[in-house]
DNA sequence: ACTGAACTCCTAAGATGTTAGGATAGCAGC
DNA sequence: GCTGCTATCCTAACATCTTAGGAGTTCAGT
C-alpha cells in the first residue's frame, strides 16, 4: 500500500488531468491507473436503476472481468447482490463487508460466492448523489481483503466524483450526436412531463390538438415504449429533455 | 488573492471534513468559508429545472442576498438569465462574463443588471453532471471583478462536487422524513413509471385493478398533479422512486 | 377501546390517450 | 429532380385514465 500522502496529491494531479480527457476509453485507462495503487484491480461506474428496471442501459464506464460483467448483467444481479441494494441506502463510501444482508438470503450469497469466483473477493461502494434524487455509483473491485484508512476511503471518493463528473460530460455530449427525438417532439414532451393535457399542450405550442397527437404517437414509437408516462421517464434518463 | 498551493490543500482538508457534517447549515458555513479567500462572496447550489418548470424547488443550497435570491426565484430569471441557461450547455466551470447572450435579449441584459445592484458582478458556475441526464450546479458569486486561475477554478470546481455530493445524502436523509407516500403507493407508482398499465400493474402486485386505480387516485392527490405522468417526474425528482 | 393510517375493493360517467389510417407543405442533401 | 425528414392537420374506433363517490379490514399507537 503507498503512503496516504502520495494517494492524495496523485487523486489531486488527476482531478486537475481528468478535464482535459477527451476520450471515454482515456478516462477508464485514467481511473484504471488510479486505481491500481489504491489496491482495486477492477471497477464500475454506473447509474441505479429504478425499482424492477435492468442496470445495463445505466452503467457509464466498466472495467470488471467481462465473464462476471457479462452474468451480473445479464442475470440482474443488481437486484439481489446487497452492496448494489446497499448502495441505495449509504451516503458514505461503503466497504463490500460493511453491506448488511440477511442470512436467509442464499440468492445474496450465491450472488457474492460467484464474484470470488472471478477473483473479486472485496471492494469500495461509492454513491454519488444527485440532485433529483437519481443515484449513481462507483464499485472499485479487488482480488484480496483490503487494509484502507479514511484517507485511501476519501482518495477513492474523490477519484469516482472526479471522473465520473468528466464521464457524464463526455456521454452528454456523446449522446447529443444520436438524439432520437426532433426538437419539436422534445418541445411537446417536455409540455406532457409538466402534466400538461395534449389539448392543452397544443395551445401553448400554438398548434392542433391533432399535431400534438401525431407527435405522441411518433416519439412513443421513437423510444419504444408503451406510453407516455413511459415515455417521459425514458426521456429523462437519455436527457431529451432539455434545452440545446 | 491567497496563494494557489493554499487553496489546495484547504480544499483537500474540507474533502474529508465534509464527510462528517451532519447539518445542513453547517455545510452552508462550511462552503461559505471555503468560498470566501477564493474570493467568492455568496454562492447557490440547486439542481437544474426541465424546460419551463420553476428552478426554486430544486434549491438545496442559497446563501445570495436574500433580496436578489428572493426576486431570481419568484421572477423566474433562470430561464432568462444566460449564466442559467448555459450550464445545460457547458461541462467545465463557467465564468460568468463567458457565458454567451445575444444582443438583442433585453431581458438577459436587463437580469444581469440587477444582480449588480444586488453586489454580484462577476462569479463562476459549475455544473454537476449526474448519471441521468438530470444536472445541477453551483454558482459562486463575488461583489467584483474576480482574476481567477485554472488551480482557482479547479479549487471551486471541487468544493462544489464536494459540498454537493454532501448536501445530497443528508437532504436524502431528511427526505426519507418526509415522504408523502406509503410503501405500496411506492410500488404502484414504480411499475407506472415502468410503463405498465393500471390492469399490468394489478396483476404484478396481485391485486384488483380497481385498487391500482385508487392508489393513483391518492398518489396524484398527494402530489397535487394534473396526471400519472406527471406524478411519476415529481415522484422522481422527489426520490420517492428508491427502495428503501 | 378507540383512532388514524394503510390497504383493499366497488360503480359509473366523462375525459383523455392510443391506434391506424391518410394527407399536404417546406426544406436540406444527394 | 428525387428522397427523406420535419412539421402540420384530419377522422374514427377503441382503450385507458380520471373523477367522485362509497365501504370493509387490518394493524399500530394512544
Amino acid at each position: 500500500m503507498a503512503s496516504n500522502r502520495g494517494h492524495f496529491e496523485t487523486v489531486f494531479e488527476f482531478v486537475e488531468a481528468c478535464e482535459s480527457l477527451t476520450r471515454i476509453d482515456a478516462v477508464l485507462a485514467a481511473v484504471q491507473s488510479m486505481a491500481e495503487p489504491l489496491g482495486f484491480s477492477s471497477f464500475i461506474i454506473t447509474g441505479l436503476p429504478l425499482p424492477n428496471r435492468p442496470l445495463e442501459p445505466l452503467v457509464l464506464l466498466n472495467s470488471w472481468p467481462a465473464g462476471w460483467s457479462k452474468r451480473y448483467l445479464s442475470q440482474n444481479y443488481f437486484q439481489i447482490d446487497p452492496v448494489g441494494q446497499h448502495a441505495f441506502a449509504t451516503s458514505a463510501p461503503l466497504r463490500w463487508g460493511d453491506a448488511p444482508y440477511r442470512k436467509e438470503a442464499r440468492l445474496a450469497q450465491q450472488v457474492m460466492g460467484e464474484a470470488v469466483e472471478f477473483g473479486l473477493r472485496d471492494g469500495v461502494l461509492v454513491p454519488i448523489f444527485t440532485a433529483t434524487g437519481w443515484q449513481s455509483a462507483i464499485s472499485y473491485a479487488s482480488g484480496h481483503k483490503l487494509d484502507l484508512g479514511p484517507k485511501d476511503m476519501a482518495a477513492a471518493h474523490l477519484l469516482a466524483i472526479t471522473a465520473h463528473s468528466r464521464l457524464r460530460s463526455l456521454l452528454s455530449e456523446e449522446r447529443n450526436l444520436r438524439r432520437k427525438l426532433t426538437p419539436r417532439e422534445r418541445e411537446t414532451l417536455a409540455w406532457i412531463a409538466a402534466g400538461k393535457s395534449a389539448w392543452e399542450t397544443s395551445s401553448i405550442l400554438g398548434i392542433s390538438e391533432a399535431t400534438v397527437i401525431t407527435h405522441l404517437n411518433n416519439i412513443r414509437r421513437k423510444l419504444n415504449v408503451a406510453n407516455t408516462t413511459q415515455a417521459v421517464v425514458v426521456a429523462l434518463q437519455a436527457g431529451e429533455l432539455q434545452p440545446y
